[in-house]
DNA sequence: TTTGGCAATGTAAGCGCTTACATTGCGTTT
DNA sequence: AAACGCAATGTAAGCGCTTACATTGCCAAA
């Protein structure tokens, strides 16, 4: 078994080979191929025996180099390691495989940095086009992609005022929806965990609805704690260990993703603390993490297949120069489920 | 925003606009990319000043096309949607990364066809190596591989016999110590839920692990009865409600991994049965899923990580012509959590 | 000073495709 | 029967790199 870098060149089959073996012209071949249509039938029939017979399958560098185009869609997800983009990808996934395009994934560690590598990274091999995460972004990297002329689409967020269409949903809106309705249980005292809101529209955004919905019920935004955190099981335990230490402790808790908050909801557990009864907590997302606890989660649901499906779609008619790319928003909708109840009478 | 079709020429610098631009001839400007130690660094400072100036990056395609190498890993996963099999990739993703090779994922969803179709692709892709999950493959599929001599490494399990290395670990092993355990406990009327064993030797091997620890435990191994199902929570659920309407019903069902036990431990609830007081249920992998659940899965530790990371290391060195493939075998430990326990005394 | 030898660089032939353009051969029209 | 148009096919020029081989120039040895 050694190394293809030793295999006799026969062993693999070129165009030529088969225009050879069928008797064409290696144009033809390729014309079969890519544009059937355009070739006799009985000549078609010569050349696709042909091809089965030797095995022969594209070269991908070559027709890619040959023809300027790689039917590659290029996706960059901050994670990979939870639930949170995975089945929204799947949905991608499927629906360009249904146009012929395939979709090469990387995962940026929630960092910048990597992101605009792998942007790099992807561009270089020659994506078609790109989708990205949330509208955060430097400006050299937009600037690289309009050199390149690379069509992009943003989803898991939803702001038509940003320089690239995004098709997801409104972040702040969500939020603030689920921030309300905390709220008119009765909670005064709610606190918040994001991840880093700094370089994170998506986190921002959620924040900000959160600050929304607090001054519209009347209350002073400013005094919301917000404990930013990475965006794993562990640390969300920790924050809200941190955050109910405080004085005075929240009744209520809003986590930016579902991660965080069953974090925090294994961390009330430890804490000895009942959930809903002495705090509650909310996520968002409603991945499938969010229905296997106890209780299980009140959380934001998003469409995740159905974005999917639309960007890839919205994305892929950008690639082919059917569309400009324009902007599509999606609705969330509130999932409650056993975190959430009104805060106990005391204090 | 067009499509990138129009892009005038200009706009992407190729390689001899570099060299023109420095001065020298293209073949040097690639030294100075690819084997640096071979140009003098008064002109490789030159050429890498160009680069810089021009922005230029090297075009994928046309790189691989004349290499005749991708730096690229394929790797085929049965699914995407939880978690099995991401920690480990991203092992595997990191230490490709090392070496300046990248990983392109593409999944199968369980399905033996369509993993033989995304073989071919990466393959066509001119994949320099292939990382597959599990023994069990249409000899036609190996027939390929071989043909076009692309170095494959077999992970998630472990048999020396089988024609490509593997390095994972021991399913059948794994899985009897695990049942050992319950059987330890004085469980004798126990019940499994397992993905179809028909296409899947992981799921065979587990099942067989589960029996042989009968055997040795003086019980008859036929009389176990075995739910076959899909890998969802749901369907581990329905499969965990159909065993317990079984006359006399388990108390303790092992399922083939974490998903299927998580699954299994909602449907106890919901059937309103106390876990492990009721029944016992066991997992296996030890994602985080099974730490989030209340009672914490007691399951199999697999060592993603370290097994990403051993099984990259090796496929790279096939590719790069250091080795030819040995089998590495890591062990599994039993994680212990809070879903085992003796049965109750009734009965 | 001459001559090897060797390191640094240049030249140019592909890698396996796609596609613009040229050619062929047939059925129609007049 | 001649002339034309068009569909089907062929010809060949790249696409942007890598690399075998050729060339250059410099230093050490004789």
């Amino acid at each position: 078994m050694g190394s293809k870098h030793h295999s006799p060149s026969e062993l693999v089959p070129t165009l030529a080979d088969v225009a050879r073996f069928a008797g064409v012209s290696t144009a033809t071949v390729s014309r079969c191929l890519n544009a059937p249509e355009q070739v006799q039938k009985k000549t078609r029939d010569k050349v696709l025996a042909a091809v089965a017979e030797l095995g022969y399958s594209p070269n991908f560098s070559a027709q890619s180099l040959a023809a300027k185009r790689t039917n590659t869609i290029g996706a960059i997800i901050p994670t990979m390691d939870n639930a949170i983009f995975a089945r929204g990808l799947q949905a991608v996934q499927e629906e360009l495989g249904r146009v012929g395009a395939t979709l090469l994934v990387a995962s940026s560690s929630y960092r910048r940095d990597l992101e605009a590598d792998q942007i790099r990274a992807l561009v270089a091999r020659g994506a078609d086009g790109l989708l990205l995460i949330g509208h955060d972004r430097d400006a050299e990297v937009y600037a690289f992609l309009d050199r390149r002329q690379v069509p992009v689409v943003v989803s898991w967020a939803y702001d038509p005022t940003q320089p690239k269409p995004s098709i997801g949903f409104d972040n702040r809106k969500a939020m603030r929806a689920m921030a309300k309705v905390v709220l008119s249980k009765g909670h005064r005292r709610i606190a918040a965990i994001s991840a880093r809101q700094s370089d994170n529209d998506r986190a921002r955004e959620r924040m900000a609805g959160v600050r929304e919905a607090m001054t519209e019920a009347g209350l002073d935004a400013s005094d919301l704690p917000v404990f930013e955190t990475q965006y794993t099981i562990e640390a969300g335990g920790a924050a809200f260990t941190a955050l109910m230490n405080g004085t005075p402790a929240p009744t209520a808790v809003i986590c930016g993703n579902d991660v965080l908050a069953v974090g925090a909801l294994k961390a009330a557990q430890t804490l000895g603390l009942k959930v809903p009864q002495d705090v509650s907590i909310t996520g968002f997302d409603d991945i499938e993490l969010s229905t296997v606890t106890t209780p299980a989660l009140t959380t934001v649901h998003v469409p995740h297949r159905e974005m999917g499906v639309l960007a890839a779609r919205a994305l892929w008619q950008m690639v082919t120069g059917e569309t400009d790319g324009e902007s599509l928003h999606l609705d969330t909708r509130l999932q409650l489920r056993d975190t959430l109840a009104a805060p106990a009478l005391s204090t």
